[in-house]
DNA sequence: TAGGCCATCTGGTCCT
DNA sequence: AGGACCAGATGGCCTA
């Protein structure tokens, strides 16, 4: 996956910087001072968009964990990531908003114990949920982004 | 082979 | 001044 549109990405940005500091890469052996140090500069700031695109990688990586994710063959986009986790805290907020309900109508106490065992929530964090699938699938594929106004 | 997705580079802008 | 963030450009990899 990585470029080769630049020399820069084939090697150890660090390296390339000391390299470069050196003016013996990238015909700078007899550039002025200046060319350098832009020059130098360029690499840092080259090495440091590759650590925070790596952070924001780790995060969405993190993200695709927590989501619901079925079909195991493939894993989700970034894009797919957002509109999963999107739908996903909506789901989640209707759920919740139910059970606020089901309280104040003194019905909550009839609501089926099971959804409160821990399995039952695990099921819906973790990676797939091999039981109920289907019912689980129809329930959040009904939560489009599209239905839900974004605050 | 076209299209989707991604990593990387790069220059601009904003912030501290 | 330098770092963080962003968006555009570019090219590689993968799949239908």
């Amino acid at each position: 996956m990585k470029s080769c549109k630049s020399n820069s990405a084939d090697s150890d940005p660090e390296e390339l910087e000391s390299q470069c500091a050196g003016g013996k890469e990238f015909g700078l052996t007899c550039a002025p001072e200046r060319m350098e140090n832009s020059s130098r500069r360029r690499l840092a700031a080259n090495a440091r968009e590759r650590r925070r695109m790596q952070g924001l990688n780790t995060a969405f990586d993190r993200l695709r964990k927590v989501v619901p994710q079925w079909g195991q063959d493939k894993k989700l986009s970034k894009y797919e990531t957002l509109q999963m986790a999107l739908s996903y805290i909506m789901a989640l907020n209707r759920i919740l908003s139910e059970s606020e309900r089901y309280r104040s109508e003194r019905e909550w106490i009839n609501f089926p114990y099971e959804h409160f065992q821990p399995d039952a929530c695990c099921a819906y964090v973790g990676q797939k949920y091999s039981m109920d699938s289907d019912h689980y699938t129809q329930r959040i594929e009904s939560y489009q982004p599209e239905h839900f106004q974004v605050a």
